[in-house]
DNA sequence: CGAAAGTAGTTACAAATGAAACTAATTTGT
DNA sequence: ACAAATTAGTTTCATTTGTAACTACTTTCG
């Protein structure tokens, strides 16, 4: 048995194959991948606390804390105190950080389909089936 | 685009979870997770060199460095000087390595033919391919 | 030949990370 | 009601990691 043809190695290198390159997309824009991930995830919803972006994003709450941090020190967010639960914050992407998520949002997805271009629908199904099942195990 | 549909941020997901659930595997022979590639390519071959293992394992030049340290104050591995390049050090499994490696080897492959347990081959040959089509680009 | 450039591997130091402790607010249970 | 336990989020500190500099040796080429 080779290193090479383990599953988790080879899932591995195709991940920080994949980060690497999605991240020459982000980067110009001053942003990490956390950064990245938290922008993309608020681009979806009106507001957010900081808890339920760590469970979108799957970053742990240390990192997500910064990663807010970040975002706020760049202007893109606008953190507000949730008057229900005031050890919670609101937060929300400011003006600009809804510009820089609808910039990044189609070049994102370009990237995406120029990466899937030699891949059929089919076989990315199938991708996406095995994906699912073997995330699925604990 | 929800980052759940995110082909870079599914990798990277079952990534994490592979690599996590791979290290209940070593974890209680006491290796990390670059210890661990480095033994299994040890394991391959009579005598490599650090290089040689960085290459294999894609560890940078460091981590495989301070792997190979960690491995050696286990004694799972010998070192001696290439006499043909003497900047380089001819690296093997020392018995105890072998013995390791051995041991590791048939529960590794175990814990990848459960994970595989629900997938076809056909459906596992296509999500090789696909995971080749995305690696290689660069 | 021998100076300059390159390579193998290690070390040192700065930056990123993770675990645990902490603050402040909320919920629970009596 | 209110003490104890829980939760949101931040901070601290020890460990891990990455970059760059370094040593020792080898190759290149004028």
């Amino acid at each position: 048995m080779q290193l090479n043809d383990m599953l988790a190695y080879k899932v591995a290198m195709l991940s920080s194959d994949l980060s690497d390159s999605l991240a020459t997309v982000y980067k110009p824009y001053g942003l990490t991948m956390p950064e990245w991930r938290v922008l993309a995830t608020l681009g979806n919803a009106t507001s957010l606390t900081s808890k339920h972006i760590a469970v979108a994003t799957r970053l742990d709450k240390v990192k997500t804390s910064r990663a807010l941090q970040q975002l706020a020190s760049k202007q893109l967010i606008v953190r507000e105190t949730n008057e229900n639960d005031k050890r919670a914050i609101n937060i929300s992407l400011s003006a600009e950080g809804v510009r820089t998520y609808n910039t990044l949002t189609p070049l994102v997805a370009k990237w995406q389909t120029d990466r899937l271009e030699n891949i059929t629908d089919d076989e990315y199904h199938i991708f996406l089936k095995v994906i699912n099942s073997l995330s699925q195990q604990k």
